[in-house]
RNA sequence: GCCGAAGUGGCGGAAUUGGUAGACGCGCUGGAUUCAAAAUCCAGUGGUAGCAAUACCGUGUGGGUUCGAUUCCCACCUUCGGUACCA
């Protein structure tokens, strides 16, 4: 009987799902163990041999675990929210939850055909409003929620509301806006609603406010930093400007230490956890303030009010941020970045027209260019000095763009002697630039070396070095109130808004102050409303604004016509929807009970699963949902509903599966096409064929070529030897470049077994390779061996060879699977067969390890064999096999030998060897034997010629 | 520029803590089977020299440590990923 991979995986596939083989129980007494695959989105090409890389080895592990006697949880879902769907819906007016539907039936076809021992019971959408529904709830936490930085967690905002009405603010340590005033209880109880209410939204961990962003005119949205790539949008590469716009953000930086230091305590790969460090981007140093100096027909400082006694001081001041206050006396200039709020109020009239244009022509320039013209100088003096804290010398106040408003505080105090970027300014305009080091020469560049530096010329710091200069400084600048000691993050607030119509809408509606209020628990979810158009609406609002059923009525609680607005009892609702992480940031713990009405999830739920034991998915989320993820689960943490503070234990990066594009040359001018052979050095254009149309020996069928591409019907084709050869290369596997291989047809070909085995084999899970369909006969006609072996299963005795061949796999697999190299476990199945079939082994106590063995990586063909060894039911939970040492160790022997008549030491080597070989053997080693002479080995492994192991 | 990963046959890739480099698979060569092909099975396959046994050379380059280095150290080259005027 013939190896019918067809029969045998739907067989399978049909038994499982009827008896719910992989559900997971939520009370089972056995230890558990949660394996979790990144969820997809659904986009309309469907999977390609790329995608499921993850899901089979996550698969794998998940069935190894149950044989271990684990009781596993192993969900899909999908992340179904995001702009693909939408886009589409612009386009063709089909709403984006048909398209996103049809999707995924068709994911999940081909998901199935794969033979993935998912629990499909929990599974989630995030676009399915009973899912979405949390997502809105989570919101809502984060917003009556605080940072108090005191205990260093976040914390409900009513008791921050009790510490106002008792003692107002002063004491209060949080992380909030920059600009929140200081006020006392009395002035609080003082304080009209809306006025408290815009208060509360400077420590709430999800607030507006008026923020700069990466704005892209062509997706008519705002993007997140990580969205943003070389100053283009990461989806479609339209070009993005900054823009200022009221925005919902996520105070993730009150989480900045912790997502930094909790780093530690995660098993994920170094890589990955090196690109978060850099992101968040801590830096030690000071800040320091600085003066403005009052000068003639300069603005007078503005009064901003009686809350804030401080701000009423006489003049301006200019806070930096710097890595080396050690520096400080080297500070000849400062620079500030053109979008400063300074800049307007200390220009002096003189200076006035040149800062304006100044700062008017670097608006203009686009981040894009900002950044690929890092090498021209360009700035522009307002005018105005400030004053040294300590010389009180008279500093002259620059604007430049190669200071950035958004980090730090906008401004630095520039010291040409220890950075480069303030020496090439100083250099260029002629600013005096200082030698604060000793013995150092800086008239070719900045002397930047931290760990020599000893300072001079610097008052109170000469002599010092690095870090007592800086402890010293910074003690000095305390005395005078000028500044401190501070801790800078590169991390910013999380733009929470986006301006689209396929996203969660925000549980928000706006008072008749223009206060933003929270939907209750019991409201939720807040559906989508029905649009007309997907676009953004005429006036530039976000597409919501094109609905005409989206008000929030008090009375009711129901969402009504927008007629009905009357600012008493129904008023609009929010207009923006959530970006695409805010599905993606909790569905793990979700999945622990996907179903729940009445909450996210159970207390008994999370209490068993605690968090995700294994975690694989794509490197690129580093900085995007693996972020926002911990920040939220931090947060879910510090409020007490998760268990953990970090949500996944162990993470693995799969590596991508890249596609080999084909190419034909087409000539410059003509309409002729030189197969790959005799391009040579003529001028062509290379064109990408389709790699279906191109054989194993990268012959084109030509043909089928000119049906593909019907400009070229006409076309002269220049052959090699009678052939076509295309050129070709390794590219990203994707639709646009035609070197897509679909699943469907490999699974048809060689079946759902063949392709998980091909897919481990083709090399290590974390490392990105090509994908070459020709290698798959190889773990094909493995599985046909596989089969072979067991057609006629036996009780015999197994022999000594059967168990070593055996024993030998246990051990192998058992350890590449702990340690993820799925490639090489392939490789000893292979050897396993090749061996057991030489030896004619049909021993059923071989046999029945061996299916266990295998059916992590085969499941289907292991059912079948399990079956044929007379088991009934489910290989899945049967034991893993133990490996025992005893049959591995019977063909090497101890041998006591004596060597020169001086030492004694022990040779472990086959049972064949003569002794005469064996000394020649060490003797051909002189060196050896000198190293040996006046040692005591415990044990020498000798092949024939060569000392392979000296031990002791 | 900075951070990280990686360079091994024609190809994908193996190689426990330093211990027979090239496992396993693809491809290729020869053979068996076949009217023929597919499929299957057997043998060979890093390079150079040789009929052969065998010898020498071989893990990006140049050094070093070691009885012994793909593995450890230093310098450099190349490729890929991340990040970028971060004060």
């Amino acid at each position: 009987m013939n190896y019918n991979f067809r029969k045998i995986e739907d067989k399978w596939q049909k038994y499982w799902a009827k008896n719910e083989t992989f559900k997971a129980d939520n009370t089972a007494q056995k230890p558990k163990y949660y394996v979790l695959d990144m969820f997809p989105y659904p986009s309309g090409a469907g999977l390609h041999v790329g995608h499921p890389l993850g899901y089979i080895a996550s698969d794998i592990y998940a069935r190894y675990k149950r044989h271990k006697g684990f009781n596993v949880l192993h969900p899909m879902g999908y992340d179904s929210f995001g702009l693909p769907a939408e886009q589409y819906a612009i386009q063709t007016g089909q709403h984006p939850a048909i398209t996103t539907a049809a999707n995924i039936k068709r994911y999940r076809e081909q998901l199935d055909q794969l033979g993935f021992s998912f629990d499909w019971s929990r599974e989630v959408q995030t676009s399915d409003p009973h899912y979405y529904k949390w997502t809105q709830w989570v919101f809502i936490q984060l917003f009556n929620s605080w940072y108090d930085a005191a205990s260093d967690k976040a914390a409900p905002i009513s008791t921050l509301v009790s510490i106002f009405e008792t003692e107002g603010n002063q004491s209060v340590e949080a992380t909030c806006d920059e600009d929140t005033p200081v006020f006392t209880a009395a002035a609080w109880k003082g304080f009209s609603p809306a006025e408290q209410q815009q208060i509360l939204l400077k420590y709430r961990l999800t607030y507006l406010a008026e923020a700069e962003v990466n704005w892209c005119p062509a997706l008519g949205t705002v993007l997140a930093n990580d969205e943003v790539v070389n100053g283009v949008s990461e989806r479609g590469g339209h070009p993005v400007i900054r823009k200022k716009m009221t925005q919902w953000m996520m105070r993730i930086t009150a989480y900045a230490q912790r997502l930094l230091d909790d780093l530690d305590t995660i098993d994920w790969p170094q890589p990955l956890k090196d690109s978060q460090t850099n992101w968040i981007g801590r830096s030690e140093g000071a800040s320091v303030t600085f003066k403005v100096l009052p000068n003639a027909g300069v603005e007078a400082p503005e009064i901003t009010g009686d809350v804030d006694p401080s701000s009423t001081s006489a003049s301006h001041k200019i806070e930096v941020f710097t890595t080396r206050p050690d520096t400080l006396f080297g500070a000849s200039f400062m620079t500030l970045a053109p979008e400063h709020d300074l800049v307007a109020k200390i220009t002096t009239p003189e200076q006035k027209a040149v800062v304006d244009a100044y700062v008017t022509a670097t608006a203009k320039r686009s981040e894009r260019d900002r950044l690929s013209d890092v090498k021209t100088i360009s700035g522009v003096f307002t005018g105005a000095y400030a004053e040294h804290p300590f010389t009180k010398a008279r500093i002259p106040i620059w604007i430049g763009d190669y200071v950035l408003a958004s980090y730090g505080t906008g401004a630095v105090m520039a010291v040409p002697c220890g950075d480069q970027r303030d020496y090439d300014f100083a250099k260029h305009f002629d600013i005096p630039i200082p030698n604060i080091f000793e013995g150092v020469d800086i008239s070719e560049e900045a002397f930047a070396d931290k760990a020599n530096t000893v300072i001079a010329n610097s008052d109170f710091l000469n002599g010092l070095d690095y870090p007592k200069a800086t402890r010293k400084v910074i003690d000095e600048l305390e005395k005078i109130g000028q500044g401190k000691g501070k801790v800078n993050y590169r991390l910013r607030d999380a733009v929470f808004s986006r301006q689209r119509y396929w996203g969660e809408p925000f549980p928000v509606y706006y008072d008749a102050a223009g206060m933003p209020q929270m939907l209750e628990e019991r409201d939720l979810p807040l559906e989508l409303p029905e649009v007309e158009k997907y676009l953004p609406t005429e006036t530039g609002e976000p597409p919501l604004g094109n609905a005409t059923t989206w008000a929030w009525d008090t009375k009711t609680r129901k969402v009504v016509d927008n007629a009905l607005i009357d600012s008493t009892a129904v008023f609009p609702l929010e207009l923006n929807t959530m970006p695409g992480w805010a599905g993606s940031s909790q569905y793990f713990n979700r999945y622990m009970d996907p179903h729940n009405a009445e909450a996210i999830y159970s207390k008994e739920a999370i209490e068993y699963w605690q968090d995700v034991d294994l975690y694989i998915g794509g490197s690129e989320h580093a900085t995007g949902h693996l972020l926002y993820s911990r920040f939220w689960q931090k947060f879910m943490y510090d409020r007490g509903w998760a268990p953990k503070p970090e949500f996944a234990k162990k993470l693995i990066n799969q590596g991508m599966i890249t596609g080999t594009s084909a190419f034909v040359y087409k000539d410059l001018n003509k309409n002729l096409l030189y197969s790959k052979g005799l391009v040579q050095d003529k001028k062509v254009i290379p064109i990408h064929a389709d790699v279906a149309l191109v054989n194993a020996a990268d012959e084109l069928d030509i043909d089928g070529f000119k049906n593909f591409r019907p400009e070229f019907q006409d076309a002269e084709f220049i052959l090699e030897e009678g052939k076509y050869i295309v050129g070709r290369e390794i590219e990203k596997m994707s639709k646009s470049k035609y070197n897509v291989v679909n699943p469907d047809q490999i699974c048809e070909d060689y079946g759902a077994d063949s392709l998980r085995l091909y897919e481990m084999f083709l090399g290590p899970l974390e490392q990105s390779k090509p994908w070459n369909t020709a290698g798959i006969t190889g773990v094909h006609s493995f599985l046909k061996k596989l089969w072979k072996l067991y057609q006629s299963p036996d009780d015999s005795t197994p022999t000594q060879e059967n168990l070593k061949t055996l024993h030998k796999t246990i051990k192998k697999v058992e350890e590449d699977i702990e340690n993820f190299s799925f490639n090489t476990s392939v490789s000893t199945f292979m050897i396993c067969v090749n061996e057991l079939t030489a030896q004619k082994c049909a021993s059923k106590a071989v046999l029945e390890p061996l299916t266990i063995l295998v059916s992590p990586y085969a499941p289907h063909i292991a059912e079948e064999l399990w079956e044929k060894l007379g088991y009934t039911g489910s290989i899945t939970y049967a034991p893993f096999p133990q490996f025992e040492e005893q049959y591995l160790v019977e063909s090497t022997k101890e041998y006591p030998i004596s060597f020169n008549g001086k030492m004694r030491f022990t040779l472990e080597l086959p049972l064949d060897m003569d002794r005469p070989a064996i000394e020649a053997a060490v003797m051909a080693h002189e060196r050896t034997a000198k190293y040996l002479e006046g040692r005591t080995p415990k044990k020498i492994i000798v092949v024939p010629g060569k000392i392979v192991n000296i031990v002791g």
